[in-house]
DNA sequence: CTAACTGCAAACACTTTGCACGCCA
DNA sequence: TGGCGTGCAAAGTGTTTGCAGTTAG
């Protein structure tokens, strides 16, 4: 499963809907809005992809404008209410994801070119809830992660391997 | 799934095992084996259940005194060649187990009192091959964790959110 | 006008590394 | 006897927090 990135009209509309969403979390919570805040919200949740903090940076409008500690408070927000899901790959940094319009899905990692690709598999999903209840599990969420060679980096290895 | 704990017949004849494939990897790799280390080898290899760098430190037999660094050091080791499997629980640290004597499992963690247990799903392996079959992905391990509340805490929070 | 937001820099937790010295092959 | 192993302390990395000033409701 590729995911196709976001069309520039998909694109706002998603920012418009994490907005609501991430208006009503900020309500509930009785805390507050604010300029930046709101225009992180937007970009970061229209971006399409994996991203650390750190790549995050280079991937928002210039003309927004955050310090590293909001960065980190806002995704920590968004992960709350949400917007967005973490994952580690034991990479050091953790890995996020924009969740809206998205299907759940599971992650491929290439340990050669570092890419991450997604998977969905409704078997494996029903397996785990089986699993779960038949220890008495109560699921709440789950995190699979498949670790190996990417269509292309697999040739590419076994090339190098055998170099006749 | 629980894992028994070890016997100590079985735990000697583990660490001895241990100790074997750990001098056969200094070896190969021509480093030099120490006394300090190979304690340290027999001692981890040894245990049972899941650890970090720090909770081990109480867990080693008292006579083995090492540095942080010796012993992240060897804990790097003994993941290269197979003796430690670690694992990432969003947690901070790392999280590692003995591999000896163990068949592959997976991880139930409990978002509630953090403790970890186990269980094996060969329908789910299988299902994770062919998924990556299907992607050209040259599987070389997996990470599988579900998140949810043990059967002992899952219970408990129902009664508390229903207090009547 | 109060409480939450912001940026900065310092603090943090976990892990890695540089170095001087000791020990194994 | 050369090179690896060791402990110590310092450095690193990714993330969080305290604080003084700013802003929203």
């Amino acid at each position: 499963m590729q995911r196709t990135p976001r069309s520039a009209e998909n694109r706002s509309a998603i920012a418009e809907d994490a907005r609501c969403i991430f208006e009503r979390h900020v309500r509930d919570r009785k805390l507050k809005s604010s300029k930046v805040r709101t225009e992180l919200v937007r970009n970061i949740a229209s971006l399409s992809g994996h991203f650390t903090a750190e790549t995050l940076q280079g991937r928002l409008d210039p003309q927004v404008r955050v310090s590293k500690a909001t960065l980190y408070r806002t995704l920590g927000m968004m992960c709350e209410c949400g917007l967005l899901i973490s994952h580690e790959f034991g990479q050091g940094a953790l890995f996020f994801e924009s969740s809206l319009g998205q299907a759940h899905h599971d992650h491929f990692f290439c340990v050669d070119c570092r890419t991450i690709t997604e998977f969905t598999s409704p078997g494996i999903e029903a397996m785990q809830e089986r699993v779960a209840a038949e220890s008495n599990f109560e699921l709440t969420s789950h995190s699979l992660k498949l670790y190996g060679y990417c269509a292309a980096c697999g040739p590419k290895r076994a090339a190098a391997a055998q170099p006749r």
